[in-house]
DNA sequence: TGGGAAAATGACCAATCAGTCATTGTAGTG
DNA sequence: CACTACAATGACTGATTGGTCATTTTCCCA
């Protein structure tokens, strides 16, 4: 018996896959990649570690697939709704608060993410260069909303690259500064004061 | 023979003390914690691993120490030349600056430096405070800075911690895209542009 | 229900490496 | 020069852990 091609076979893989992903997820969030032994993610996922090695050849990939699928997540949600926000202001402030929220959702997948950041040098170079493809994704996806606000004169006259980079970068130090517990607002708060210093900053006036 | 109540034996150890940092720093920046060996090193240093551990307890301690000195010169320069500046907007840009000067003359430590904040959730508490403690310094003297302005007039009313921070990782997100090569564009550019920016969304009007 | 194939298991192996310490080298002194 | 105190060494050890594979369990179909 198939449905759509698949076989229960692939179900149950599929299933196994991503139960995999979620322990690898929540242990080297929590240890980071070298502290976390694969004995405890099997076991977290309630597996034999054997069995884990049917699923991923390696640590190293099982962690890349673990920050990919996560990444893969975010950026899509980012596209589809930055894209259909109409004017350049709120695309620039849907992209904050979209990451926002999914970091709210997923603290697990942006300790993990984050922490690449400052070892993305030591990878080897395919998975550095993976990585930084979304990472262009991001910042390409803020270029073009400036890029018509600059055309719909909402915006004034800016390096587009610059530009994107210290929004990105701006979102990521709000999320950054949570995931260490170094501050106490609320999240909305911050949310807010940052988009109205962005916007002073790039608006025309 | 003493000088100053330091005899010989002490100033050779105060050398082998910063010999043996240099060399930490430098394999650390290069493979990160886990990956830089004690004994790469010790070799580095032009020692052997036993007379490294006459002078460090711990790999770890050596870590800590390495990342330590480093962020005590980062943050009394900062302080020295910030605090020297005459108005709220020379404060402000020779923050920025400064902080790119110093990661230009040191690479290795920012890559630690960088690193860690990826990382600072999993490392012991006492440590994590340490660590924290350097930032807020940073934070404080970028505070001040902007409240000055503010009390002059030249500022805008704003909430000055959100502020700083934002200022603080503007910074950081040009020294970290340089640190991962993800960059072509001379570095003052980024500097002036970043510091434009900055001001437009934060200056009175 | 029985048999065969696929999935799951976990004891085991090999490699790595932080940290130790008995031995060797050296510098300063009388 | 001889002696001593301290600095330096690097072979060694114990612990850890990524990855393997012979064995056991489960599942499915005839």
């Amino acid at each position: 018996m198939t449905f759509r091609g698949r076989t229960k076979k692939d179900v149950v893989a599929e299933f196994r896959h991503a139960e995999i992903l979620d322990a690898a997820r929540k242990v080297f969030a929590d240890k980071g990649f070298n502290e976390a032994s694969v004995d405890e993610i099997a076991h977290t996922a309630g597996l034999a570690k054997g069995t884990l090695y049917l699923y991923y050849p390696s640590k190293r990939d099982l962690y890349w697939e673990a920050l990919k699928s996560g990444l893969e997540a975010l950026c899509t949600r980012l596209e589809g709704e930055v894209q259909a926000a109409r004017d350049t202001e709120t695309k620039i402030r849907t992209f904050m608060t979209t990451k926002l929220s999914y970091f709210e959702e997923n603290r697990d997948f942006f300790k993990i993410y984050y922490a690449e950041f400052g070892h993305a040098s030591v990878h080897p170079a395919y998975f550095h260069k993976d990585f930084q493809e979304y990472h262009v994704r991001q910042i390409h996806l803020v270029k073009s909303a400036l890029q018509d606000g600059i055309r719909h004169g909402s915006v004034r006259d800016l390096p587009l690259e610059a530009t994107a980079f210290a929004i990105v970068n701006l979102t990521r130090g709000i999320i950054a500064q949570r995931l260490l517990g170094w501050v106490s607002t609320r999240i909305e708060e911050d949310a807010a004061f940052m988009f109205d210093l962005t916007w002073k900053g790039i608006a025309r006036r």
